[in-house]
DNA sequence: GGACATCGAACTGCATGCAATTCGGGCGCT
DNA sequence: AGCGCCCGAATTGCATGCAGTTCGATGTCC
């Protein structure tokens, strides 16, 4: 039987949702890198809008995260610490465990085949580059998100989960997606046979363990501001006497 | 020690920022009621900008979950069925109980003066109204959330917390205020003690027994829109026959 | 009395314009 | 060369204006 009847949570075809989602998959596929320049102008050109649509859509993306806003400066794609990337995976697995907990035994045999079928996607897509394999990859997540009804838990998950794809970026090693794609088969197991404690465990590790093959150590540097690396050091200058910096590394 | 080293988290001072606390705390002391319309020409008006930053910031609480906005409508205050105040509750218990469990043991003497202090306003506010004591109860939690120093998990919580106070003024009966300050003084006292189990699980029964007591049952009713309430009956009807509906308790 | 059509007011969706701020390259100085 | 300054171009912050849609009161017919 269906966890929940069912009901559409799709998100508005307004032209700023339009360019969130653009811009929220071209984030996520690393077509825009941490630190990436977003002009309003540009924006808005490229999407056949004026500044201020693209302007909104900003400020959403800053709500999910996904884009740092300042006060008269350019948007910029958001470069998170490694401290909010493992809050941020440590977030994901609490709500994700909730996600398996509601659908653990309680999913149709469609949804059972859809989440095989995506599996098999990125099955297919092993071939392909990394950019796709992680995009289809956090694609599964959401889409078991979606089957538990919930329009909030769906929010939270996908959010959190862009983030987490986002640090992918930053401080991931070349990884392998094999074993996650195995993960994620065993997780449709379980939750098929209806074991909720084994299922959460699942998900738990598996999640677990993407954080941390991503997040490998500390070692920000790159893409990271000099201002942040230095800022663990700033204590330690007296206030009256302000070290100015020559101005290298500022990334552009 | 201090959980972590401490960093600011507050937000920015846009006019935007502005206008979106100020209505993020009108809803949440009731002085607007789910389902309140938000023209944008009011907002602009009342606040002295115009109906562009407004605008700004309505589709900034509605990225939140405390606004509904659809095409071509009048902004309203968010009106969550019971279903999804009951899914808030959950999501929030988890958050809260990652929050707990990387506090406990960890906080400072200050800290838990802190909120001590906080715990005590609330009961000094006890003979006030139900709003105010509402939201200092919710403040409650968003203070300890702070104290982890994790901007991401400070934002859901925030959120999901403010989604519930919302949830309350829909569905609660009138409560009482006391047990809740007596289970937030037992929470500080097990988080200074530093046992994460024992406050893990105060929390999860705090936050369940304040969602038992406010989701009393599925007694919409109050508040819902018409078509919402009707929706389970939808199915019956035959496409091609659609009853339309005398236009009776249309709320403005 | 109650359902329906109609029309003006109200409101939203969006683009554009102007002032203020930031950015970045070139110049002069050491 | 290296460092600081300065100024024009680029960019944001915000208000306003116009077109299209919705809302609701009124009048009309049954």
């Amino acid at each position: 039987m269906p966890a929940r009847a069912s009901s559409k949570t799709s998100e508005a075809s307004d032209k700023v949702s339009v360019i969130c989602r653009a811009l929220r998959r071209a984030i996520i596929e690393q077509a825009l890198e941490p630190g990436a320049k977003l002009p309003e102008d540009a924006l808005g050109e490229r999407f056949g809008v004026s500044r201020t649509i693209a302007r909104h859509a900003l400020g959403q993306l800053a709500a999910e995260g996904l884009v740092e806003l300042r006060r008269n400066r350019i948007a910029v794609v958001a470069t998170p610490s490694w401290q909010e990337a493992r809050d941020a995976f440590d977030i994901r697995i609490e709500l994700e465990r909730l996600v398996v907990r509601q659908l653990a035994g309680k999913l149709t045999r469609a949804q059972i085949a859809e989440l095989n079928a995506h599996v098999d996607a990125e099955d297919r897509a092993r071939g392909g580059t990394d950019a796709v394999s992680i995009r289809l990859a956090t694609e599964f997540h959401i889409l078991l998100a979606h089957m538990t009804n919930s329009p909030i838990l769906v929010r939270y998950v996908s959010e959190v989960a862009y983030r987490c794809c986002l640090t992918l970026s930053l401080y991931s090693r070349p990884h392998s997606t094999e074993c996650a794609i195995n993960e994620h088969r065993a997780i449709i197991a379980a939750l098929a046979k209806g074991d909720e404690a084994k299922v959460m465990e699942l998900m738990h590790h598996h999640l677990d363990s993407v954080a941390n093959r991503a997040l490998v150590a500390p070692t920000p540097q790159r893409g990271r501001d000099l201002l942040d690396i230095l800022a663990p050091y700033a204590d330690e200058v007296t206030s009256d006497r302000v070290v100015k910096l020559p101005k290298i590394a500022r990334r552009g």
